[in-house]
DNA sequence: TTGTTTGTGTTATAACATAACATGAATATA
DNA sequence: TATATTCATGTTATGTTATAACACAAACAA
């Protein structure tokens, strides 16, 4: 993650967005040997609709909507697929499930989450993983995983309150 | 949070983690005029039976085995109050509680997570946060809460995988 | 004492997630 | 092509975590 995500920017091409993550997301699966089927594809393209994060239930109307007759565990085997391809990840504080918008390289996630307009923008959580690393090296602990999320609001919410005010 | 936690020292004093946690918790409810019920007093032990997070109900047959007749609604009012005294704090990783080894001063609280023996050792997380910080002021988000939960091998472990192997 | 707030009991249900097995589609092998 | 195998999905049931709503009683304040 080099540059900014475009989600705090509430003007950006979010069609880009979109378009962006299935392409990307059919040519790594074609590089990877994985089958991005039909309800993978669009179980994808629903968590992307926006920036914020879906949980895995609100996805199974969407689906009958298109024709799936889709119970719980087809949603969840879909997102379980999508984690391992890093396309998605899971917010654990909301049960919820948002687009990765670099899914090409591995890296450590972490979220910005605005408690107001409920928008999960990701963050580059590399400086965090130094100052982690170096805390759990005194105490002789060997990261495997890291989860990061942060609660508060975001600059256009900051700016709403304050006009409505 | 000055000095390192117990925790991952499997051979320290337990028995002093829970003293100490239960008078604390009676001292700054007796300052704050709150009410240290049995239930919460119960629940507040059984959080700090160990240093592995608990569920709410694992917590439930232990209230029935000291006469409570729990159902769901008491276990989590009782958690929901200790959390707001700072007394617990809840894994969200794990859906499970442990109990905070220094509920005196409010703090920022992140978790070393072991993954094998389960233990999650309070971190201190003030680098994290201005490594946080940082990151948060370059796209104008404004923190309110920080969920930091870092899963791995603790010391201990790590000294089993490589004997047994 | 009287009224009010607070904590708990109780029942029901909501929200999130997985186990287990059947079936059919895609892929690999011969 | 035929066959075997793997993989994705359908289906039913259930497990796990958390809360809503209302009744009641204890603690507290006046
Ligand atoms: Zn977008
Ligand atoms: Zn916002
Ligand atoms: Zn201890
Ligand atoms: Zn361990």
């Amino acid at each position: 993650m080099t540059q900014t995500d475009p989600g705090f920017h509430s003007d950006h091409d979010h069609q880009h967005c979109i378009d962006q993550a299935l392409l990307t997301a059919r040519d790594l699966c074609r590089q990877r040997r994985q089958r991005l089927t039909p309800i993978r594809e669009l179980v994808l393209k629903l968590v992307w609709q926006n920036h914020q994060p879906l949980g895995a239930y609100e996805l199974l109307p969407a689906l009958a909507a298109a024709g799936f007759n889709s119970a719980p565990p087809t949603v969840y085997r879909a997102l379980e697929f999508l984690q391992q391809q890093g396309f998605v990840h899971r917010i654990a504080s909301l049960n919820a499930y948002v687009g990765c918008p670099h899914p090409d390289r591995p890296h450590r996630s972490g979220f910005l989450i605005c408690h107001r307009c409920k928008r999960a923008i990701e963050l580059d959580t590399a400086p965090v993983h130094r100052a982690l690393s170096a805390s759990a090296e005194e105490v002789g602990f060997r990261i495997e995983q890291e989860l990061v999320e942060v609660v508060g609001l975001c600059p256009d919410c900051q700016q709403q309150e304050a006009t409505h005010a």
